[in-house]
DNA sequence: GTGGTCTAGACCACA
DNA sequence: GTGGTCTAGACCACC
């Protein structure tokens, strides 16, 4: 299990492992109990600033979506909503749609058009490094 | 001409001005030549400072999106690619599409429920709360 | 690194900075990547506001000369074209020489005449003070 | 007699009046006594607000270069010094020599390459539409 | 009237 | 530590 972090986006760092903890648990890929890798771990494999990695575990701790264990490291929580489930991974997806509609409205964009663009975008996403570029 | 401004929105106000200048001028809203309201009209409408205005505004020169007249204000620059036309609406689309797709992809979601979602996102980004008034 | 401020001048500090970073980066002295002196660093060194300095970081970031490294401060964009390199390094001085040019022109001074008092000033500018301080 | 004004120049436009005069002045081609085109002719030819032409006439007044005929308009004075011969056109050439001289050594680029450049944009000056382009 | 420039100071977000 | 955001207020330059 290993995280994808963009350095590069507008997003800051501790909200993109927040946001992906939250989606893998959601769709079941991190059921409860289950490990995740350490602050250093994944510090390291990403060169970027363990205190990063440590803000967002913490805070999905505070949020009651993963457990500390002395010694052992963060799991997830047994309580987490949804863990082993896909029940609400629609709620995650809402937001982002909702943000897409309104800059397409705003821009002026045919309905039909959007939809089509972002199944385009839907099928980017499904093979993502399918290109021969070095 | 005004703009939307959110002031308790996440999204620096400043951001929203040059965000919002983007999406009019490629959606030919605002053609070449255009003027913009005036930096003192914008602050005193949304009661912000108005060196958050020329902010925004210094920074879309910057970008060559308008342009600086002296003592007149500013106008919406001449070679403002797509201006006047609905050319590259979908360049700034895409890249919430894209974010969309890949967190629905995280999600482990179906594409066509992503699709079916978006499509209820785009009536209600047209009709936001369905009021009467024009 | 350290920038050359003159506070007297009628160009604004803002602006000095933005121009100075262009050359340093048309010029190679600044590669793709490096980084700059802070905000901080940059407004203490010279009795400026910070806000200054900032603005003229923004700028040039909107520009895409410099991109934003959170939490660890600006560098040199990567795409900055001719960074490495002194290949466009010419493209910033032309403007200069065209008003020089057409100034000469203007006051009917002899194109010789123009250009030995252009070698003089180049002279001058290589040895501005002649004092024997590194 | 007109001037040549750049609204977009970086120059405001009361000054390119300005130093348009002081360089007819000192080449010779305004004599002591000659006329000045009134502020509404040159308002109107070149689309610019009355006020700015009569600023910039003020100016010159005020510098003892022009004077102001009741009635007639605005002509050289009489002991307009240079008036007449070329005497101190290099003094006004300098100045964008010197600025040009400081962006070149700024830039690192050769003298020589300086120089030959300096050597076409002169040329440029002396044909300055004889492209073909509509 | 237009925008520009700078300051001082406060508070926030990120790594 | 880094930069960001906003405010209040003053003064300037240009048209």
């Amino acid at each position: 299990m290993h995280f994808n972090i963009l350095p590069t986006a507008t997003t800051p760092i501790y909200r993109q492992i927040v946001e992906q903890v939250h989606r893998l648990v959601a769709s079941g890929q991190l059921v409860a109990g289950a490990d995740l890798p350490s602050v250093r771990a994944v510090a390291l494999q990403h060169a970027i600033n363990p205190m990063t990695v440590s803000k967002a575990y913490s805070l999905l701790e505070a949020q009651g979506v993963l457990v500390r264990r002395r010694g052992v490291g963060m799991a997830v929580a047994a309580q987490s909503f949804g863990a082993g489930q896909g029940g609400d991974t629609m709620a995650l997806l809402k937001p982002s749609l909702a943000q897409a509609a309104h800059i397409a409205h705003q821009l002026g964009i045919d309905p039909q058009a959007a939809i089509a663009a972002f199944e385009l975008a839907l099928n980017d996403a499904a093979a993502p490094i399918a290109d021969g570029k070095s």
